[in-house]
DNA sequence: TTCGTAATTGCAGAGGATTGCAATTGATAA
DNA sequence: TTATCAATTGCAATCCTCTGCAATTACGAA
């Protein structure tokens, strides 16, 4: 099998004897061409299997038609939904799609910018990774005037358009519910605490207890590193409390699963002893067992939010103006935050 | 925000005073312009933040440097695992990958190719859409000698290079082990009939069937479209019939934890009244209740292998004939099947 | 001082598609 | 028959980079 060969427009003039001028021509269906030379070069074309080579046409336009996304890992449900929100959405609209992943490292993120960049993207939507803390590279970009569009894992100082989800009002959601069904010494297991959603979802979980009178306890809020290693020592940690949470939430879904399987294999039975509580509605969430209350947020809808956007600002159908598109999350209440604690 | 003007050698040139083809020698290092003259332009390069062309590039070299890659669904916990070792190795070799999803079905897969082809992608890695039973558009791709490799949905009378799991090793293995344990009358669910692995696996299941001596009964092969709805009738239906299956073999996970859902919502226990295998060992299968026994089909290894494969046949490094890269998948045991059966 | 040679650098065209403007053709009218 | 205009078609430049070949420069040697 060799390298294959592609026809075009030269060779159908060629063929047919007229200039590459009239075949493009032709093949736009130009209104000053003759009928019949119109129809003849449309056949020829057709028989020799013509496509335009886009390349061609991009360098010529500027414009590649094509966009670059960068996502910390394509393997997570959650991103894996925004990128299909994105493929279909930026497809409808002609568009082309580059994916990348940081694999959750900033020299990859790093690097993947400089790609997509090189290959002439229209533009980029980037979902920072857990390593970013610095933010030269984005800074970059905006001084470049390359269009980016930041989602779920943003940085707020950058000033272009994002699209998050309110991730505090989802953890405020899911807070509340615990305490309307009565449970007061509720434990957060957040992730590293410079993470963007480490910080908004721990605002939604104080506010819920603020708002429900109870006071703030630092020993009740427990760090992972997102590692499962990580996961269960907080989940045995968890366990050695005294007195023990009634209910803990979980930042993301996966650190609950983690923790939910340790305490099976202790004997801890959940939500009868512990009630317990995840964050993104992953799969998993749901066939666990018990299954999982956690909160929605719809990946799928972020990605088609977040690629349109874009494309309006490359239209130039948007404002000037970076704007903060807010997604809300929905609360999935299931059996595993569905006890009423004893009284002590 | 406006579009981005990237830097061009045009402009260095300018500047410096210099002609392009001398500015495009320094930057590749060429041995024959003076040093000082090289390092002016390095700095400037450097300063001004060129970046080359890569769309002119590969339009001058008539190579992309970039792969197409097709799969039914990126949201697949399978695919994305698939697309993940793709991408790194990809990179690793320095080529950029653009992704596709066909929405298992035919026409986008075919849509998918031209806008692939057209982009003028060195060469393409497909996995067949669930609709996909015509084969012209593969076999077009053929005669236009542009190089492609098939993964794990195959067609095989395609000439071309593939990379699949052994499907039918795989299945016999899961259904050996439950024999081993005991059980006899074991069911296979499968998938619509057509499909490459509704085939494979069923061979699978019969092989291990004939050599212990169990003979086949069709009223034990059932078919599911796959959609939830179909995986709770066929799940119904397993409970109705008379006398029960032992042990249900389902061809993929997601079926095996429908119907495990359903059993559990009818007080059926697994494995105590009916032992319980899937196939692809996706993240859910670890963790529902009770964990299900699966075989492991490690997708990020496939990726790899087939784009490997890909890119050996681009440099001319793989023999031109097609070769078929069969992957070997791993038995995981879980609780689902460990149970040994009653006697009657 | 002048020639020869090596060291540098520039010109021009290619790669494929598009488009403003110029050129050609044909037909109609005077 | 010739001028005029409209209808068609072609030329050439552009997008950016690369490279074979030609041209220029500089330097040492005679």
């Amino acid at each position: 099998m060799k390298k294959g060969r592609q026809v075009t427009m030269k060779e159908i003039a060629k063929k047919l004897g007229v200039s590459v001028s009239t075949v493009s021509r032709a093949l736009q269906d130009s209104p000053e061409l003759h009928p019949e030379t119109k129809r003849k070069i449309a056949e020829a074309a057709k028989e020799m299997n013509y496509r335009p080579n886009l390349l061609a046409q991009s360098l010529r336009i500027s414009r590649s038609k094509t966009l670059g996304v960068i996502v910390p890992e394509i393997t997570s449900h959650f991103f894996a939904s925004c990128i299909s929100g994105i493929q279909d959405t930026a497809n409808t609209r002609g568009y082309n799609v580059m994916i990348c992943q940081s694999n959750e490292r900033i020299a990859q993120e790093k690097a993947n910018i400089q790609t997509l960049v090189s290959s002439q993207v229209d533009g980029l939507l980037i979902s920072l990774s857990r390593e970013t803390n610095t933010f030269e590279h984005l800074n970059e970009l905006y001084e470049r005037e390359i269009n980016f569009v930041l989602f779920d894992r943003v940085e707020e100082n950058i000033p272009v358009s994002k699209v998050t989800f309110n991730d505090a009002s989802g953890a405020y959601q899911v807070v509340k519910h615990l305490l309307e069904n009565g449970f007061r010494r509720i434990a957060y297991v957040s992730g590293p605490e410079d993470l963007y959603i480490s910080k908004k979802r721990k605002e939604g979980y104080l506010r819920a207890l603020t708002e429900f009178g109870v006071p703030e306890d630092p020993s009740l809020i427990l760090i992972s590193d997102l590692t499962l290693e990580g996961n269960l020592q907080v989940a045995q940690h968890i366990l050695r409390m005294d007195p023990r949470p009634e209910a803990v939430f979980c930042m993301i879904d996966p650190v609950a699963v983690d923790v939910l399987t340790e305490w099976k294999k202790s004997g801890i039975r959940v939500p009868e002893d512990i009630a317990l509580a995840g964050f993104t509605d992953n799969p998993t969430a749901a066939v666990v067992e018990p299954p999982l209350t956690t909160v929605a947020q719809p990946g799928y809808e972020m990605g088609k939010l977040a690629v349109s956007h874009l494309l309006d600002q490359l239209d130039g159908q948007a404002s000037e103006d970076p704007v903060s598109i807010v997604l809300d999350t929905t609360l999935v209440i299931r059996k595993s935050s569905q006890h009423l604690p004893s009284k002590n």
